[in-house]
DNA sequence: ACAATATAAAACAATCTTGTCTGAATATCC
DNA sequence: GGATATTCAGACAAGATTGTTTTATATTGT
């Protein structure tokens, strides 16, 4: 529901980033690892918001991935800008290509106050808040904690 | 966004039904043809929701479709129940297979009253409310108004 | 040169959407 | 009552999209 796949690996390996020490740059395969999803499929996702201007990427020994900017400046709905399309913010719930005020839908004038409230939570989401959230300890960003992983390492 | 295609034309289509005289089954044909969407994927989403004892069905000449209750007691949520699976209440916004209030994302309890939000409006949303708005003329069901198919048929 | 790393490309699988076809049920007409 | 037309029902598959895995290539630091 409301999200695809992409957009939710997106927003968890951000968050991650988001937790991690700004100078060195994060390994993808760490964050594959750390919330248990596929280490290339997520590579992808890495690489196009590399492309979207919101990740620096480095090549070769001591290469990685590290956030353009810090947590603070980097909302929830940047990232799903580029990882769900512009046609994001403008849809209709019944899918019709046009529903604007003047030729709405039946339910056009019902969904906006709603969909406002998923837009305000979206932009008023930093990454910070959320990489925060998780350094407290009270919440996880993954079905198996990380903790396991490292544990299982010789 | 949201919803499945599915869902989106099993509510238009049944919107559309709750404008018709309840008394007359409406055929699958027609109901496409209106909304401008395939009638065989149409026919199987009717049919899934005839399972879902949301239609009666009718085989034979003078048969098609009915709504089992009146447009007044189907809500938007009854609808989707079907179309999108039970999952469709309970799920988390990262994708984690469990996020409840004791083990939550770090975004659980900002997505609650958003979540709440939209279930309001599916359950306070019925068929009923929908029709008279399409009825009113004010509201469109379908990118291509079913008024232009009527003036092509000879 | 070598090893570690990102990047690219391609192959594969699963799911979603749509279309085709055959069959079964029902009402109408003769 | 039988023939026929109409309609839903269900199996099957093509096509598109998305998600996943695999393999190869290029770049960088030591």
């Amino acid at each position: 529901m409301i999200l695809s796949r992409t957009s939710q690996y997106a927003v968890q390996a951000l968050i991650y980033m988001a937790t991690q020490p700004n100078a060195t740059p994060v390994l993808n395969k760490d964050i594959a690892s750390q919330l248990g999803v596929p280490a290339p499929y997520l590579a992808k996702i890495l690489q196009s918001l590399a492309k979207g201007n919101l990740l620096f990427s480095f090549r070769g020994r001591l290469g990685g991935f590290c956030l353009r900017e810090s947590g603070d400046k980097i909302n929830l709905m940047q990232i799903l800008l580029l990882t769900e399309g512009p046609v994001f913010t403008q849809s209709c719930l019944l899918g019709l290509k046009v529903c604007s005020d003047e030729t709405a839908c039946p339910l056009h004038f019902r969904w906006i106050p709603v969909k406002k409230k998923i837009m305000d939570l979206l932009q008023d989401t930093t990454l910070e808040k959320l990489a925060k959230a998780v350094e407290s300890g009270k919440y996880r960003l993954a079905d198996v904690p990380g903790q396991l992983f490292d544990q299982l390492r010789p």
